[in-house]
Parts: structure tokens; C-alpha cells; sequence
DNA sequence: TTTACTTTGTTAAAAAAATAACATACTTTA
DNA sequence: TAAAGTATGTTATTTTTTTAACAAAGTAAA
């Protein structure tokens, strides 16, 4: 399926999640081919574009009718790994590590929701969504019976990097990042930057641009 | 202070605020000055690539220094317009949108969370970080008191465009969309899509690359 | 004061990404 | 079966973005 065996550029990751959501909705239209046309419309980005994204994988369109919707929506789940399994657990059950146990969505690419872990003992023990939180001081027992791939780290900017060097020495292999910090691990340690604010700050700039910041 | 009319690139609104949180943490650190090379090992760009970016809206190094950080922190705050007053509500009580509303990071970007809304009458008239949860039904009469920039939208993804519909039309001028539908809005009214698995996707996507996802 | 060093801001060059254009292949209709 | 129409996949072109290089300006030390 793969059809390049050098490194998908960063650009192209970045879209992919983009054109999975939007096929997720086509799943439940009624139509079964969409064009790179109708792509186009539905995420802003150019139909030369799309059809060039696609080709990088693969063959997938019919010439005159398009890309059948849902099997492009395997297709690009396969192209990011959602169709092998992924164990995930939660490092802190504050209001956002919560939000995130209740995410729906893991299933679907391919994560397992194993555990939530948290340092306060009035959280320990409390179940979050059929999860039982686990005490932090538990978390290297744990990783060692248990084969973690990615932890969601949603805790106090100070407690970060000491609970990423513990998740590293542990054998955890990619951090989702809700943190402040700019985190140091090694360079086969993956880290995904989740800027909380990010939108907002992108707003607050657009916003500005457009001059809607000026009376209010 | 802004040096350029011309729209800033898109590409370097998301690195704006990259630099944001990177110089936030200097400011506590024990130095004055931060170097385009410094930058670039804590953010990942090229210390070329920083200087550029930084140039775009003006003159902010000092020679043989490097960038005054709480100079360079304010002046970035201010290129996103975060000195620029932004009212804020959140639509949705969930899980996520109680998450948001416990989220630290507004007031310091120039946004103030005005009001929490929901249509479950069991969370009406809850209190959510010192906010009283407001019913649905009261939206336009409320938007039509109080002046409101952006809406975080944190419901179903069934009920997302015909709120988006009753923002609009009440005034809205943003949405922070947290849902998984592709929003219609007038061009004039932007949209800022917040896919709360995105990283999940680039990480599953990398992890496949580095072929830590064959045995597990 | 002079010399060596540092780091910016900017220009030039290279690389990457996006767009436009179009030949090809398939579909539909007559 | 032929003609008209559609939409892909790919190549060529343009645009954007990044990197590299360096002069200019300031600092520090001799």
C-alpha cells in the first residue's frame, strides 16, 4: 500500500487528520464517490493539491467519478497506523485528563485507553469513565506489567519533565504534550506539542488582522 | 510597531505562538537576553528561520545580545493582539467544555470568559469555575445584552451547525469549533477547527514510520 | 585603542510546496 | 459505436518557504 518508502513530509501529516475527519462525515452522507472537487470545498484546501496529496500513497481515485468515500477512509486510517493497536494511559485527572478520558475517538485509530494516573489521593481510586485513577507512585510498576506506547500528560507545568524522564526511563515510546513545558527527551521519544490555546491565539491574530479588535 | 500592511503569512501565525510559550518560560529563568540560537534548540526551528520570522514585524534584537525576552514576549503578545480586550463564552458544559473553563491562559491573551452555556437542564444553574451555567434557550437574549468576539463550541456534532446558525446570526464574530463538522459560515465570521485528536493522528503517523507499531 | 568575538538583520540561493495545465482513462448518452 | 463529458494522476510552472551567507553593529578583552 505504502508507496514511498522515504519519510511522509510533515506538511502532508499535517492534512491527513483533516481529510480522515471530513470522510468520517461523508461515511454518513448518502453518496458513495466524492471528487477532489468536492474536497476541496469541504476543507479549503485547492482540488491540485488533494489529488497531489493522494497520489503520494497511492492510486486510489476512478477517473469521471472520484474516491470511493469509504474506502479513501480506510485507506488514510492505514496510512496513519490507526489499523494497528496502541495502548494509551493518562498521567493526571484534572478537568482536561478527564475530558480526555471521556474522549471518543481512541477506538477508531487505533488506542487503547488503559489507565489514569494521578499524584492526589483524593482522586486516586475515583472512576473516570469505568477507569479506575491509579496512584502515580504505582506508574513504573505498572508500565513494567503492562506495554504503554503513548501517555497524555495533562499535569502542573512543574511536575512535567520529572514525570517524562519517569515515563522514558519506563519504556514509553511518544508523549501527547497538554503541558506549558518545552519537554527534553531523547530523539526516539516521541513528543506532540498540544497547545491548549493555540486556536485562540490564531483567532486573536485573525481577529486583529480583520480590525475586530478595535471597539468592543 | 507593525511594520508590514500586508497580511501576515499563515505559516508564521502558527509559530507565533511557539514563541509565546517558549519565552514565557525564559521570563522565569535567571537570563535577560535569549539568542536566535538559543530559540532555536528550545523550538525546533533554525536559528535563521526565528530571526526571519521576527524581522517580519520589525526591529527587536540587539547585537551581539540576543532578544531582550520580556521586550520580545510583550511585543509577540501584542503582534496577536492579546493587549486587545476579547470576550469569550463556551457552549457545551461537557466534559471538554468544563475542561475550558477551568483553563488558565485567557486573561493573559486578552480573553475573558464571559458565560458557560448548555440545553441539559441538570447542568443549568451548576456553578463551573465560578460561572453559573446558563441555559441554551437563553443565548440570543444574552448575546444581545453583552458583546461577544468568539464562542468555544464544545456540544454534539449534531447540534454544531444550527448553533453555529444562532452565534451568527447573534453576532459572533469567531468560533472555536471542538466538534468534528466541518462548520458553514459566512466568510466574514472565522472559524478556528480544533481537532482534539489531531495529535493523536500525527503521533500514530510517526510511530508507524518509526516502526514502533509491528509487535506490541 | 585595537582586535577578536558575537549576534543581529538582510540579501541571495536553494529547497519545498502549491498551483496550473493537460493527457489519459473511464462514463454516459445518443 | 461514436461523441461529449468528467475527473484522475502527473508533469511543468510558479510561488512560498527555508536555509545559507555575510555585512553591519555592538561587546569584551587586551
Amino acid at each position: 500500500m505504502a508507496k514511498h518508502k522515504t519519510k511522509i513530509p510533515q506538511i502532508i501529516i499535517r492534512r491527513l487528520p483533516v481529510y480522515y475527519k471530513i470522510l468520517k462525515q461523508l461515511k454518513s452522507s448518502s453518496k458513495d464517490y466524492v471528487s477532489s472537487q468536492d474536497l476541496a470545498k469541504l476543507t479549503g484546501f485547492s482540488s491540485s493539491l488533494i489529488r497531489k496529496d493522494l497520489s503520494y500513497f497511492g492510486t486510489f481515485g476512478r477517473k469521471s467519478y472520484g474516491y470511493d468515500i469509504c474506502c479513501l477512509f480506510n485507506q488514510i486510517g492505514q496510512i496513519m497506523g490507526f489499523d494497528k493497536q496502541k495502548n494509551l494511559i493518562i498521567i493526571g485527572a484534572g478537568h482536561l485528563g478527564r475530558a480526555l478520558a471521556y474522549n471518543r475517538g481512541y477506538q477508531e485509530r487505533g488506542y487503547n485507553l488503559k489507565a489514569v494516573f494521578d499524584k492526589n489521593s483524593k482522586l486516586i481510586g475515583e472512576k473516570i469513565n469505568n477507569l479506575k485513577v491509579r496512584d502515580i507512585n504505582d506508574l513504573e510498576k505498572y508500565l513494567g506489567n503492562t506495554p504503554i506506547l503513548v501517555a497524555a500528560l495533562t499535569i502542573d507545568n512543574n511536575a512535567a519533565q520529572k514525570i517524562t524522564d519517569r515515563l522514558i526511563a519506563a519504556g514509553i515510546k511518544a508523549i501527547w504534550n497538554f503541558t506549558n513545558v518545552s519537554l527534553k527527551t531523547p530523539a526516539e521519544v516521541l513528543v506532540e506539542d498540544q497547545i491548549i490555546n493555540q486556536g485562540l491565539c490564531h483567532l486573536s491574530c485573525k481577529l486583529k488582522q480583520n480590525d475586530c479588535l478595535e471597539f468592543h
